[in-house]
DNA sequence: TTGGGCTTCGAAAAGCCTTTCGAAAAGCTT
DNA sequence: AAGCTTTTCGAAAGGCTTTTCGAAGCCCAA
């Protein structure tokens, strides 16, 4: 009943001058006081902060970035949002730049260099310190055809032009690590079951898998890593192929979870057990294939949340981000199906 | 050699200012030029258009926002990056915005409450348009506590209040859809294996089945509907049990895609067919488990996708949002294990 | 030649914060 | 008491765009 006093109907947010008004000082105080630099007293710091607290005022950052400073903000365009790669990556992005008060702008380029460039424009427009540009192959692309005043950072896919900064997994390491603790656990014959041989993910893998083994004296089984396809099946067909041939073999390094998930099922149904008779390692450590199942296996984590992380750190630290492609190696999630 | 020509080192973004100042005109009207609304002749419209071109200009969205006018951005806090239901939300989302040159800001609250409500005022100083809320668990959660001028709105996880606008999946809706499916193709006497018992998505689309199941005069295959938990295990055990205690049943309704997985590979070990023996149907409709694997099976999409466009289209949409739970039904995805 | 109606353009304010710099007040010294 | 330093505060500009509204120029008719 009566007139509506006014915190009932607060349809538009406080400014400064608000709180200025409230506090019974001038905006350039308040703005003093709030950020807690300049010569203010105490007494009427307090004022302002407490007249801020009452009326639950927040700085409009959008003027704050218009005073021609940082925005606090970065852009990150991926180019698929249904992949396991870049969820991860932008998990660990959004996490450095939250401890950092900071916040993500997200765009999904779905693939489309067009479409990427528009994004890229159009962040760019809301003045974002600098881009991510998530791929989700690690073959190298094309750099961003767009002059910047912010640094831009490629994560997973590489530019390919050397003068940009790139945040890539470091495959072939990753895969010498595994078979290194393979070796370790006294493994001596090492089959690789790996992804298609186009996929330059796929080559790094078998590749750091057959160095690690040259490393050690061994060859690997068959000669050379078995290129196929990411799929289940062919971890399956591959293990039945395996045993109809009569190889022997005691380890397999497989190029992706699914594929180890394919020949764990076809190691049980040919009455092998693990890590026993074989010893097997995934990659990926895709949780719903190697932890969240009726065996578990271990896995390569490639630690894209870091990638993400250290993508952010560079981007967002002052100075021009150091050139080139930097490789983070993964490390090895181990659940009983090694030793 | 000489001086460095303007275009070397754009080292600041050009304005308006200098757009009018290349076409000749005032800011007025280089800016009503660009915007194409006012009056301002063909030609120095072009000559603007061309400025604007040629210094590759594009306008300050902060300066824009800060008009009072939208910002054409919402803020998106998500309770878990990892989770498989929020990701193709924010898809769903994130296309819906980008289809209306809007952008998405971001966070992550790890499913604390303080830090989400954190994040909300975060996003709030950046002047979102609106506010989506999306959790992980069909559970209703605590609105907001927070005051706001924008809409907000709550998707996957409803609000407890009322008054606020949530969207959701409807999981009773969406196990009937399968079990009448089933019910269509013949099936007669069905098992559903269920998540726990105290999740409420678990109880929906145990429900849901029953519904179907005694609307077609039937009653589930051991009396009602067998609930624990979310893992294949679970999935494995259970057929086993079935097998073992001579049930006799021909259609499986699952709890989720990693039960049906583990059902599945339960029916082939003990020499069943599917859909020849059982007829067997997942929900979530989760790739990595229903499609890219050895044996594909049917699953419930709970167009998750939509979810996020629906809430988005709500959010986006001028006047305030309709309150209450809005429910969305899944649907099929037929790959074959149903007849 | 003058006045009226159009079309086209520009000056200026609004939107909100930060920062600079000058002014005022208070305290101190001699 | 006068002059100086130190402390505290406020006026104003800067940053960029949109919008309003008045001014100027043009054509044509009277």
């Amino acid at each position: 009943m009566g007139a509506q006093p006014s915190d009932t109907a607060p349809h538009k947010n406080p400014t400064l001058a608000d709180v200025a008004a409230a506090a019974g000082v001038s905006i350039a105080t308040a703005s003093k006081a709030l950020s807690n630099r300049y010569d203010v007293a105490e007494t009427t710091k307090v004022r302002v902060l407490e007249a801020a607290e009452e009326l639950s005022f927040s700085p409009n950052l959008l003027a704050r970035g218009l005073l021609g400073g940082r925005t606090q903000s970065v852009g990150i365009i991926t180019s698929d949002l249904e992949g396991r790669f870049s969820l991860p990556i932008m998990m660990g992005a959004e996490g450095a730049m939250a401890a950092d008060r900071s916040t993500v702008l997200l765009s999904n380029s779905r693939g489309n260099p067009e479409l990427e460039l528009q994004h890229a424009k159009a962040l760019l427009s809301r003045r974002v310190d600098g881009l991510l540009l998530v791929g989700d192959t690690p073959e190298p692309r094309p750099p961003l055809r767009l002059q910047t005043v912010v640094p831009v950072v490629y994560v997973y896919a590489p530019s390919q032009d050397p003068a940009d900064t790139s945040f890539v997994c470091d495959n072939a390491a990753s895969a010498k690590l595994a078979t290194e603790r393979l070796i370790g656990a006294g493994r001596r014959a090492i089959v690789h079951l790996g992804g298609p041989a186009q996929s330059l993910a796929a080559i790094d893998r078998a590749e750091g898998t057959r160095l690690a083994a040259a490393a050690a004296g061994l060859e690997l089984i068959g000669g050379a890593p078995a290129m196929g396809d990411w799929h289940e099946t062919w971890g399956w067909s591959s293990v039945h192929r395996l045993l109809d041939e009569a190889n022997e073999f005691d380890a397999l390094v497989c190029g992706n979870d699914q594929i180890a998930r394919g020949a764990m099922d076809a190691l049980e149904a040919r009455g092998l057990r693990v890590p026993g008779d074989v010893a097997l390692i995934g990659f990926d450590n895709w949780s719903v294939l190697c932890a969240d199942v009726r065996r578990p296996f271990s896995s390569v984590d490639l630690n894209l949340d870091g990638l993400g992380r250290a993508a952010i750190q560079t981007l967002i630290t002052p100075g021009a981000p150091v050139a080139g492609i930097h490789k983070l190696s993964g490390l090895i999630v181990d659940r009983g199906s090694i030793e």
